[in-house]
DNA sequence: CTTTCTGCAAACGATTTGCAGCAGC
DNA sequence: GCTGCTGCAAATCGTTTGCAGAAAG
């Protein structure tokens, strides 16, 4: 037998997250249209938030509103994310039930952030330090963040 | 002799505050003009941030672009930080020079933000973390953010 | 056929800026 | 008097929305 090209894992892992994004979708009588499927590629071939430009320049015939459309139908859906850095450009990511529990590495001049991983014994830490100040102040905490600001490589 | 009926700290750390802020603008060739000591006294005087719409509230004859325009003035010289919750507004308050270090609890559902202290001990943990990300990006580490997102008592 | 999606152009809201007069050093 | 500050009104920029036609179930 001859073994694939292509790894498979990649291709996999594809193809179940537009599984899942269909079926969320469609339990809200949202259709999954190729538009949407470029953009939640797009999103997880990045790896990291991207911002409208980005997305716009990976998918360069599609408007600024119809991107902007349906970027906000994947958040209220809840496959996609808005996150904010140090700019004025919203950036956008996967949902973490679409990708995995992790912080991130903000650039403090150019504005590009990178995803980080916290070690479990961190992430403890910081749920436990989210309940004690919530409760303090009578939130009910929802989720955390830790960003982490420097200088990117580029920007050194 | 009488003692003083207002707490002496709360005047002298104001009075220590706005002489330390007009020498940071003097040395910029800025003046610290009555709005800009009003608008160091409001940011002051929350202990949290505050939205430009909160900040005009408390200084009513004060026209927006003047606001904007000194906070930004304040933000150029260092005293004031502009921080993003999870609404469009931007949120200002002290920068940490004339505060100190601390985190946010953030409201998912009106925006609200209130100041949260760490631990020593997590406050090391998060800038071993830091260190640790930053160096496996390369990037360069400046400041950490960590905000707990959740719902205010008045949301709840 | 009905509902959702699309592209366009116009609207929106937070923030910024050009200008002319006023005020501090 | 030079330089920086003020208020106003107009501009900017990311993002949102109304509309009429195209497309999916």
């Amino acid at each position: 037998m001859t073994a694939p090209r292509v790894p498979s894992t990649t291709m996999d892992a594809l193809a179940g997250l537009h599984e899942g994004v269909a079926q969320r979708l469609g339990a809200d009588d949202q259709r999954y249209t190729p538009l949407r499927r470029a953009l939640v590629a797009t999103l997880a071939a990045a790896g990291r938030p991207l911002t409208m430009p980005e997305i716009l320049a990976t998918n360069p015939a599609v408007p600024q509103s119809s991107a902007y459309r349906n970027v906000t139908a994947l958040i209220d859906a809840g496959v996609v994310r808005r996150i904010t850095g140090t700019d004025d450009h919203g950036r956008f990511e996967l949902a973490e039930s679409y990708s995995a529990h992790h912080h991130h590495l903000v650039c403090a001049t150019c504005g590009k952030v990178d995803d980080i991983h916290a070690s479990p014994r961190l992430e403890r830490a910081l749920a436990e330090a989210s309940r004690a100040a919530a409760d303090t102040q009578g939130y009910e905490v929802m989720e955390h963040r830790f960003d982490v600001v420097g200088l990117c490589p580029d920007c050194r």
